[in-house]
Parts: structure tokens; sequence; C-alpha cells
DNA sequence: TCCTTTTGTTATACTGTGTAACAATGTTTG
DNA sequence: CAAACATTGTTACACAGTATAACAAAAGGA
């Protein structure tokens, strides 16, 4: 297994041999399965020797992992800015916004959904989207107890997934505008409400 | 492949197998991983020859629907007849009630909810319990127009999943009362005002 | 009991995983 | 540029799991 963050400076053939094996895997999940894709065939697209697999990766779930990890970062810190902006009038533009991003990157949000077959990358995509709404969503961190807290954070992140799934099986209609409106209404509104609700019966 | 569902008499041997594939696979599940199961382990386990499986199943995931299909029509029919009494007094109790009846049958949910791993179970489990509200859940049907209705009780179904979820992945705490209280505020009652309030905008 | 169906046993072809040894190629450093 | 090093490719192999076939044994229904 070739070092990789140790050094700072990466063997240029060891960073080329990734980023074949990454664009291989993106290119079969978007076509078929993920359950049904094998090492050699990743191997074999990537044009690369089936053993060098193995000089990288212990599995194809790491490999997604990496290639998800990538497509992620990007996600969080654009849902993060926005979600910072928590008065009433920017919350429909965020939500637009969130599908504005999703409509760009439509093949990179099927893959992730299409992932989510495999529990973990589901897990994490999951944690890290209510970690973000727990920590910068204004409303929420200000009512309620810690439990309702997290039930609400966790709702919140569930059902954005949930909406965007939903918005990319129905081949992105209706449009990023009307999404945004259902997003502020259905998701936020709709759960800092809740929150508020169960917090004056003191759970 | 012996005969199923044509005769109204299923021979006893056929029973007899299919009933001890199915414990032999429930029990794998509660304490490994779906994935690292594999048709041997199962017939071993049933205490069947091998090739015994192929005469009734095809894959290992059919059994599984097999095995779900069993509980799922159980927990809707339950869900159903809850639904049906949607007066805001009823709600409480029916959020309650269907924890507490997660409670009593929490092994079979601890299956289906880490079989969502495989795609096809989350789907079809979400799409059931959409219906069931879409159908019965009075509020729903008399507000907004179709595509609102649709991205709701989609929202619900997946909404509770979600929260029965992470009900299940936190040793069941809270109890059952105030999961209740959770359900009714958080999913039921929010959803209804979304759908309200989305169906005056006239989306 | 006789006939039919199901199940068990054994053997086999096939696919995919994971590792090993060594040769060939590319990269860096002196 | 050449030596030293790291990575990649080739070939081979052991292994596990899938899926099927043929025939014998057991169980059920008429």
């Amino acid at each position: 297994m070739p070092r990789k963050s140790s050094p700072v400076n990466i063997d240029p053939r060891v960073k080329r041999t990734r980023r074949l094996l990454r664009d291989a895997l993106v290119s079969l999940i978007l076509k078929k399965d993920f359950a049904s894709i094998t090492i050699k065939e990743v191997t074999e697209r990537a044009e690369v020797a089936y053993i060098t697999f193995y000089r990288h990766y212990e599995t194809l779930d790491q490999l997604l992992m990496e290639v998800l990890d990538e497509g992620l970062v990007e996600l969080m810190t654009h849902i993060e800015t926005l979600a910072k902006q928590s008065d009433a009038s920017a919350l429909e533009t965020e939500g637009r916004l969130i599908f504005e991003y999703i409509l760009q990157k439509a093949d990179l949000f099927r893959i992730l959904l299409k992932s989510q077959s495999v529990t973990r990358v589901r897990r994490k995509v999951v944690r890290n989207i209510a970690i973000i709404f727990q920590k910068s969503c204004v409303p929420l961190e200000r009512l309620g107890n810690q439990v309702t807290i997290n039930i609400a954070s966790n709702h919140i992140a569930t059902s954005l997934l949930a909406l965007i799934e939903w918005w990319l099986e129905n081949n992105m209609n209706p449009s990023p505008t009307e999404m945004g409106k259902v997003y502020k209404s259905l998701i936020i509104d709709s759960t800092v409400g809740a929150v508020r609700s169960l917090s004056i019966v003191s759970m």
C-alpha cells in the first residue's frame, strides 16, 4: 500500500491510478447497480492491473467513500453557508439554491442516492447534514431540549435527503423555485414549529 | 421449483422447508450483516441441503422479501387502521400505539431497517406507507394538488421510517408515549400544515 | 400399495476475491 | 545521466460462493 498523506508530495503515478479508479467506478455506477459492480470490472475500465486496486483500497466500499467524500465536502459547505442565513425571507431562496445546485451536479447526486444502498454511506450523509443544521440553524438551538433537537435535526436531514431523492426520481420536476417553497414549508418551518410546540409541553 | 400458490394445498414438505429457510435467515440477520450472509450459511442453519434453496428461491433478496412481507402486511394493516382515525385527539394515541407496536416486535423492525441496505426493500416499504397515508389520511386528500400530495405522503412515509430508525438506534428511548407526541407534532401536524400553506400559494 | 413430488448426495463449471513472486516501468535523488 | 527506489504489470495460485446436473432416497397423496 503506497503512502498516501504522510509526505506532502504524492507520487504522480499513485495520483493517476487513484483518479482512474475513481472515474471508472463513477462511470459504472451511473449505468449499473453498485452491488453488481466487481473490482475486476473497475480495474478493466480504468485500464489498470487487477492487483493494483488492492494496492490502494481494501474494498469497493472504500473507493466509493472516497468518491463521495469529494462531492460531499462540496455539498456540505454549500448547505452550511445557506443554513446560516436563517431569516425567513432568505429561507425560500436557500431552498431554491439547494435544488439549483443539485440540478447542476445531478450526476453526483444520482451516485450519492444510488449508493445509499451501502448503509454506511447513508448514515454518514445523514449525520453530516444533521450536524450542520444542529449547529447553524438558529431557531433550533434556542428551543427545546437536547433530545428534541437531536430528533429534529435528524428529521431535517433525512427529510431533505428523501425530498432530493423524490425529486431526482421525478426527473427534477417541479422547478427548483417551487421545490424551494416546499423545502421551506415542509421541512424547515414545519420542524421549527414542531420543536416549539414540543418544548412547550416540556418533554 | 415446486408450485407455490396454484393449488390450494401446498405440500407439507415445501411448507416446512420454506419456514426453515425463513427462520434461518431471520436468526442470521439478527446477528450478522445481511450482505455477508451466504446461501450456504442459510441452508446449513436451516439443516437443509444447499440445492434445496434454489428449488424455492432464486436469490437471498427474494427470501428476504418473503420474510419482510409477512411482517410488513401486519405493520401496514396496523398503521392503516390507525391512520383512519384522524381526528386530532386520536393522533397522539395513534403515535403511541405505533411505537408500542414496534416495541413489541423490535426484532422484526431491526431486520426491516437493517435490510434497508437492500434498496428495493426500502423503496417498497416507503411506497406502501405513503399509499396508506395518501388514501386514509383525511386532511391530505382534501387539500393541495396531486404533486403536493405526492410529496407530502412521501415525506410522511420517509420521516416515519427515519424516526423509527432513530428510535431503535437510541435503544427505544424516549417512551412510546413521548414518541407519540413527536410523531403527531413533527410528522403529521407539520405536514398537514405545510400542505395547507402550500396549496394557498397555489403551486 | 403405487405413483408422484420433494429432498439429499455428489460432482462439476464458473466467477470473483485476495495474495505472492518477479519482471518492467516510471520517479526521484545524488 | 545513472543508481536507487517506488509503483505498476504479468502470471500463477488457493479459496469461497454461485449455480446447475444426475441420480438415489425419502415422504406424501391417490
